[in-house]
Parts: C-alpha cells; structure tokens; sequence
RNA sequence: GGGCCGGUAGAUCAGCGGAAGAUCGCCUGCUUUGCAAGCAGGAAGUCCUGGGUUCAAAUCCCAGCCGGUCCA
C-alpha cells in the first residue's frame, strides 16, 4: 500500500507524524512520540488503576455517549439488529456490527435503515469461549458500537478522513483523551470477500477501536474496486468501558452489578487486587490458544506477584467463575431472547454449550441460584435498553430451566454410566485411558472433568483432548450435491407475472425455447416451486405440465413428450385451478399455523422449514419439546378460530429497510431472501413473512385446518402435518373410515372401540400367559411321569412331540430340571421338524457335539449348548432316525446297553 | 447438516448367536409398634419396528422409527 493510503487530513492539520513501532515495526500516525505501536505485546496495559480518559463512564453511559456524540455529527441512531441473522444463510449470529448490512446493503441492492448511522450491535463470538473469564478480557456476547458511512455510486458521503476526525472527536472531545496519546496503526483488513486499509486504534495498551474502510472486492481472486465503499467502524464498549473504568479486569466494570449479586451469595473473598491487576496485564500480553498459554499466565503472574501458582489458582479461580456466569448468562439473553432453542444442533448448539458451561462454572461456586435466577437478575438490570427480554423474560427462563433440567438428567445418567465404567476397568485392573475419556465426552457429553468427579479412580487428562476430539471428527468432505438442473445454455428470461393476478389461470404466451422437456416461454402465470410451496401443474399447447422451476431469471415449464415443434409459436397454456387453489389454501394454513403455535407455545417458536403440497403442508417450527396431546388441539383451535375470523391476508412488495422497520426480523421466517426488495405476506395482528407464495384473499377461504401428525424431528424442531380446505375434509375422512373398520373388525359400536381394544389387548396378554403356563405345567408333568417309568440310573427319554414345537421346549427345560435325564424330542415346525436333545445337570454328555455330528447323517443342521442342542431336518422319518442315532450314542457314552 | 452412543420388566441397566436376567420399585406373608429396615415368596417383557443371514436372532447385517451426545 502507498503510504499517502493513511495519510488522512486530520493528521495533515494537527500534525500527526508517521511512525515506526520500535518492537513490531509496524507504521502508526500519533502527534506524541511513542517508541511502540502501544498494542501488547509491544507494551503492556498501563491503564488499570490509571484510566486515560477524563471521567468514568459506566456501560450505559459509555454506549449512550457514544450513540449521541454520532447523532451530533450527523448520524442516524439505529435500533440494534436481532443477534441471530436470520436474513443470511452463511452464518448462525451476528458477529460484527457490519452484519446487519451483509450482504444487500454492501451490494448496493438494498438502502440501510440511514445513511449514516451509528448503533451499538450486540454480537456474539464462539471462537474464544475457553477463554472467557480467565484473561480478563474476553466475552462470547459483546456490543460493538459502529458508525457506519455507505458511499453508493453519486452519493459520497466520508471516508477515511472524516472517520478518523469523528473517532478522534470522540476519543479526545467527548471522553477526555489527550490528543497525544491515541496511535492509529496502520493495517489492512478482509473479510467477507471484501478487503480495504484499516486503522487500529491503540492507547493504553489495548486496541480500543477499528476504522475499515471497505473499497474492494473479490472477484476470481483479484481485487476489483467496489462500486460502493463502505466505513466500518468498530468500537468495543465492553474495552472502552473497561478502560474508562481501569479495573482489575474488563469483567469488572462490565458486570459490576451481576458481580455483587453473584458474590453476596458465594462469600468469596476478596482477592488482592494487585494479582488480578497483574494477571490481566501478563494475560493482555499473550496469545492464548490452549491451556498451555493460561499455565503460562499464571505462571509469569505468581512470578511477579511473589506468590505460587497454587495460591494464585486458589485465590482467582472462584472470580473466574463468577465472570463465566455473567458472560454466559448475558449471551443467553441475547441468544434465547432473540428465539434461539436451545438444542443438539446449528444455532442451538451455541445456546446449549452455554447453559452447560454456565452451570459447570455455577457448581465450582457451590452457590444455590441457579443459572435462571442469575439471568432474571441480569435481565431486570437491563430492562430500560432492552425492554424487549423484560417483556419475554417467561418464555427466555423457562428455556433456561428445560435446558437446565436436561443437562441434569444428562449428568445423572453419565454418573451411572461413569461408575460402571470404572467398575469394568477396575476388574480390568486399568485406568481412564484417552480413548475411553473420548467416547464418554463424544458419546454422553461427560468431559475429563466431569468424569473426573465421578469417580475415584485417577483421570489423566491430555492438554490436547479436545484436538483429539476434534480429530476423530474430522471427514472427507462429500461431493456437492448435484445441480438440479444442468442448463446447456443460457436462456431467455421469462416475465413471471403470477403477483399480479393470482386468479389467472387460462394465458396465452410465446415459446421462446425448448430444452429436453423444459419449456420457456416469453411471460407466464404458472407458480415455480419455491419457498417450500409446489410448482403449479397443468397444459402448455395441450401437453401436461408436472413441475415448473425457476433458473435465474428464466421459469422452466417441463411437459411430457417432445415439445420442441413449439419454439416461436403462441401457445394456449391453462393452470390446474384446483391445484392451485388446494396449494394457495395449504399456503396460507401454513402461516395460520405458525402464528397459532407461536401463541400456544411461546416467543422461541419459528419457522424452521416448511413444505405446501396440494393434499397436504407441513411446518417446522422451534421448540424445546414434543408437543402433547394437548398443545396439538390447542394449535388447531387457535388456527381455525382465526380461519373463522375471516382476516385479511395482504401481500405487497416493498423495499427491505422499509419492511424490517415496520413488521422487524419476524419477517424472516423461511430464511433468507435475497435481494433488495422483500415481498411481505400479513395477517394482521397474527403473523407477517417475508414469502413469495400464493395465497387465498381471506383466512376463511382455508375453510378448515386440520393438524393431522405432530412429530419431533429433531431436537429442538417439531413437525406439524395438516391440510386446508378439501384436503383437510379427505383426511378428517380417511380417519373415519378407518376407525369405522376397526369398530367392524372388533365387532363392536364405534362408540365403544376405545374400551374393547383395550380390552382385547389385555385379555390376549392374560391368554398368552395362561397358555404359556399351562404349557409348561403338562409338559412338566408328562415329563416327571415318563422318568418315573424309564429304567435305569440315566432315563433317557425319546419321543415325537405332535403339540409341536413350543410343547416340545417345555418338556426340554423339564427334563434338564431332572439331574440325570435325558431328552430327545422332535416336533413338526411349518417349515420343517426340530429336534432337541438336552440332559441333566449330571449327565456326562455333550449334547451339542452329538448333534452336530449327527444331524448331517439325517439331512439336518444343528448344534447348541452342551446340555441343549437344537436341530432341523427336513421330515419326521429323518428326524425320527435322527433321534434313535442320537439315542444310541448316549447309551454308549453312558456306558448302558441298547434296549 | 455430519459423526458417535443407545432403545431389554414401572425405573436404571446386564446379557451380545442356542426358550429372558440383576438391582431398585411394586404385591403377599413373616419379622419389627414407626422413619429409604430385615427375611421369604410373587407379579411384572411383542428384548423399538420391518426385512435379511442362520438349523437357531434380544444378540449378526440392512432399512426405518425413537432418544442421547459431540462437532459445524
């Protein structure tokens, strides 16, 4: 980069000079003189106990400082964005301030709420959760506090030089920095696919802001200017607060409420401020990657501090707790509040891994709230900023307490599987190995330390466990999946005009090009399959229309038989209305549904898929449970009371800003859409999407919705099957129909299946055990008759069984029961004739050798136990052979003469 | 979305090719004037479902359903 990319006006006029950090090398503007850049590890925090700024500001007051010197100087202030971006599909949250405006502002293709404007976005990263609480700086859940500037083609707004003065003013005017003091680093940054200079703003040792300036983009690998360039700014509240404050540690001045909250119920000590001002200034100068880095924090810490690291550890890990918790418990807000349910999968997992951290982190306190009441606290405490999680406070605690209960559940049952383990290695006589520690984690979610807990026995726990388990996750990544449609060239776009009359089902058009048995046509009135609503069927020139899709700009009608003789002329082209129309209703049910359930089950419930067919839809929808019984009929009936209410359903277009500011990110239900412009389908009062499907003009035109199955797909997703109008009145049918052929079969009034299927289920477990038991009585006692009368010290028996096979078992078992008997049965089978030899405890005789080597003889296959064997042959002659063989061969092992 | 683990008595689980077991709980009796007590006896199972392999499947294979868990 050529220098003059930084040399912004600001620093021409007060005369910063360019220089160069004496450690990192790296070029910094300042009008002091600093031998660093002043960013650890070039130097070290010099703020803690001695805040650079003028006053100190608390959280609340830094944010609104901040927001209000933009508005000011000309800027918007912006409501925060939701911190789950449900408008784009390549991430789960948001992690930066720029989020929001990704990618349809950037791309010039939709307008920003303002132009400029300032916010404080909340933002959640993952990246360093091991970190949080142990280097005093680290939060999953943070607010980055942005002005942001788009300069769209015509309509320059800033860039670099007005930037660096508003966050200069900010910096020196507002917060009483000294002009001196500030470096602004030169650097570069890229993300996104986009890519432009940066300044890092530095005093006191920390980074405290970033200035991007967004200006190109990356095309095949090449950086191609933008046509609109962006000002991303980024300014940490949570490090300016913290450095404003200059306590021990950021945790400190964020949480200072939550803290004295959390510590009035632990009784923690104090701890010497002076380690944890030390171990937050060794912990500023490292990177830390592993467990291996927090050693060496601790390490270099005691060192300075004259103390061992076993006192260190003693004295900060209850603190350290104590910020997992709020961070934790701050993030859930943000996370549950904004509908996330928690669960084994995508966004869920993040909330789950939380909640589970949280309470670990809450049982090293050995304190009695639990990770609700921490939350609850923590949520009041923000009411007047976020009056939003105030008013959801019920649905956010009661995920917080399902979740809770689950990871106790998980807990208990890991502590029983802990125990038998170790019982089994103990046997063994090993110990814990890796592998075993491994499978407990991956398989029952029981990490080293928990099993550790569990257990007496000695737990080694590698430093690289979890890379271990991370190894054993990692694939070949499969193949992508196949595009659905291979187009060899590219075709002419079609008007799809289906949004301006829905009614519409007989058009005329003209076919612009034929490929295989895809049609394009000039305009069309037929539906594309799209936003999980099936593709309108019908006739183009008489031929059958089965599936319409839309590539790009061009819908492809695909029709059977060869339709190539077509090209270039008008054809007549009709809709199946009555598939339409079951679809449209099906369609508008679906959004019925979703607001029904959302109002029976709470805030957390959204879209989680959905698919409209003609006879039948289907919705997934977020929630923490299966449903009951009850919740299913209860969402029917809120549903169709709203059928019955006859609301208007009302879809227009309008411009992406303007529809987030009106209905907010409750649009975003069927994911993300693309483009600038949003069409918005409302029902008042009941549910508002983002949707590009067909709908029926009022919600009494569904008629009826009946919810026909509910399952849980997944956890946290549950699918409901329904079906609208016709359709709705078929099922309800098919159910009848059905119910009346059991009441025929069971020969009894429909009105009394219930009571006689119950009853037939029962009497036939009680026959079955009755007949078991009578069974075994006659076999047993045919079997003690038939010793009483044999000869000899060894009673052998040998006898066709025609009451068959089960008969034949039951006179086995007796005849084992009989020390010194002998048995050998065989009885008809449907398929063939089994047979079965089997002798007392005291028998000297291998019954399955003898079978093995005997049945061959005779055609059968067998083998067994050495007091029972089994065998087949294909008939009785054979079996009946069988059995004398068998015979013989016992008396001679037995050493008794044939008879 | 992917990986891994699992589904057997009311509960927790063992068995892992030769007709179904343990512990707790439940019922009955005895013992003990009582509390998560002792002894004896008993009831309780479509071994998730469907296919396949096998003389023989709870057990092995395949598919499905259900649950748990880790990762993205």
């Amino acid at each position: 980069m050529p220098e003059g990319e930084y040399e912004v006006e600001l620093f021409r006029k007060q005369g910063f000079t360019r220089q160069t950090c004496a450690k990192c090398g790296k070029a910094f503007w300042s009008i002091g003189q600093h031998e660093t850049c002043g960013e650890a590890p070039c130097q070290e925090y010099d703020f803690i106990g001695n805040p650079p700024f003028a006053k100190k500001l608390t959280y609340r007051a830094m944010r609104e400082d901040f927001l209000s010197y933009l508005e000011q100087n000309g800027h918007t202030r912006v409501k925060r964005y939701p911190i789950v971006a449900r408008w784009r599909d390549d991430v789960f949250f948001v992690q930066a301030s720029v989020y929001p405006f990704q990618p349809w502002v950037i791309s010039g293709e939709a307008s920003p709420p303002a132009n400029p404007l300032a916010l404080s976005q909340p933002c959640v990263r993952f990246l360093d959760v091991d970190n949080v609480g142990k280097t005093g700086q680290h939060f999953t859940m943070f607010e980055m506090m942005a002005h942001h500037a788009f300069n769209f083609p015509g309509k320059f707004l800033y860039f670099k030089d007005h930037t660096v003065e508003l966050c200069h003013g900010f910096l020196t005017e507002r917060l009483g920095l000294k002009p001196e003091v500030p470096r602004y680093k030169e650097s570069w940054w890229e993300g996104g696919g986009n890519s432009g200079p940066c300044f890092e703003v530095v005093f006191g040792g920390a980074e405290a802001a970033t200035l991007v300036f967004m200006m190109n983009r990356d095309v095949n690998g090449h950086r191609v200017p933008m046509d609109t360039t962006v000002v991303d700014t980024g300014y940490g509240l949570e490090r300016l607060t913290w450095l404003s404050q200059g306590t021990t540690s950021a945790y400190e001045a964020v949480f200072g409420d939550s803290l004295a909250y959390l510590k009035r119920a632990t009784g923690a000590k104090r701890v010497d401020d002076r380690v944890l001002r030390e171990y937050s200034k060794v912990a500023g100068m490292l990177k830390i990657e592993s467990l291996a880095d927090i050693r060496e924090i601790r390490r270099q810490t005691a060192e300075r501090v004259g103390i061992s690291v076993d006192e260190l550890v003693a004295q900060i890990s209850p603190l350290e707790s104590l910020y997992i918790v709020c961070d934790h418990s701050r993030a859930l807000i943000f996370i549950l509040g904004d509908g996330v349910v928690p669960s084994n999968s995508r966004e869920g997992y993040f909330a789950r891994l939380l909640v589970r951290r949280g309470l670990r982190a809450l049982k090293d306190l050995n304190i009695t709230y639990s990770l609700a009441d921490t939350v609850s606290f923590m949520i009041d405490q923000m009411r007047e900023d976020y009056p939003e999680f105030f008013f959801n406070k019920g649905d956010i605690l009661k995920l917080l307490k399902v979740e809770e209960t689950r990871y106790k559940e998980t807990l208990e049952k890991g502590r029983a599987t802990v125990g038998r383990i170790a019982d089994e290695l103990k046997a063994a006589g090993t110990g814990f190995d890796v592998d075993t520690l491994i499978q407990l984690y991956d398989s029952h979610g029981l990490n080293p330390d928990v099993v550790r807990e569990f257990t007496d026995m000695p737990v080694d726990i590698p430093d690289d466990f979890y890379a271990r388990v991370a190894a054993r996750h990692e694939r070949p990544t499969g193949a992508e999946p196949a595009k659905k449609f291979a187009i060899s060239k590219t075709l002419p776009p079609t008007k799809l005009r289906v949004y301006e009359d829905k009614r519409k089902r007989v058009f005329r058009a003209k076919v612009l090009a034929v490929e295989g048995e895809a049609v394009v046509l000039d305009q069309t009135y037929f539906y594309p399959e799209g936003g999980g609503q099936e593709a309108d069927h019908g006739t183009i020139a008489d031929r059958e229309v089965y599936d319409v899709q839309k590539v790009g700009p061009t819908v492809l009608h695909f029709v059977r038989g060869d339709a190539s003789a077509l090209v270039g002329t008008r054809v007549a082209c009709a809709i199946d209305g009555e598939r339409r129309e079951a679809l449209m209703r099906n369609h508008t049910a679906t959004h019925i549904v979703l607001g029904a359930a959302r109002k029976a089950l709470g805030n957390h419930v959204w879209q989680a898929g959905a698919h409209k067919g003609a006879d039948m839809a289907r919705l997934d929808i977020t929630h923490f449970d299966a449903l009951s019984d009850t919740e299913v009929a209860k969402i029917e009936a809120l549903a169709n009371e709203e059928v019955l209410a006859r609301r208007q359903v009302r879809a227009k277009f309008m411009a992406r800003d303007v529809a987030e500011r009106k209905f907010g990110f409750r649009l975003y239900q069927g994911g993300s859409v693309p483009g600038g412009e949003l069409r918005v389908v409302e029902i008042p009062k009941w549910d508002v999407e983002a949707c590009g499907g067909t709908h029926v003009s009022r919600t009494s035109d569904v008629s009826l919705i009946k919810i026909l199955r509910s399952t849980r797909i997944q956890d946290g997703v549950v699918r409901l099957e329904y079906a609208a109008g016709k359709g709705a009145l078929d099922a309800v049918r098919k159910q009848v129909d059905e119910l009346a052929r059991v009441a025929e079969i069971l020969e009894v009034p429909l009105d009394h299946v219930v009571p006689a299927a119950e009853r037939m289920v029962a009497e036939w477990k009680e026959y079955r055990k009755l007949s078991q038991r009578a069974t075994d009585e006659q076999a047993a006692a045919k079997t003690r008759k038939e010793i009483e009368t044999a000869k000899g010290p060894w009673p052998i028996l040998r006898s066709e069984v025609p009451q068959g096979v089960g008969f034949m078992l039951s006179m086995s078992k007796a005849t084992a029961s009989e020390s010194r008997a002998v048995g050998i049965y065989w009885a008809p089978s449907p398929s063939d004739v089994k047979l079965v030899l089997t002798r007392g405890a005291q028998v000297p005789v291998d019954a399955a050798e003898l079978v093995r080597s005997v049945a061959p003889e005779f055609h059968g296959k067998g083998g067994g136990k050495p007091d029972f064997a089994q065998a087949s042959f294909p008939n009785a002659d054979q079996a009946r052979a069988a059995a004398a063989r068998l015979e013989e061969l016992v008396r001679k092992q037995l050493g008794i003469e044939s008879g």
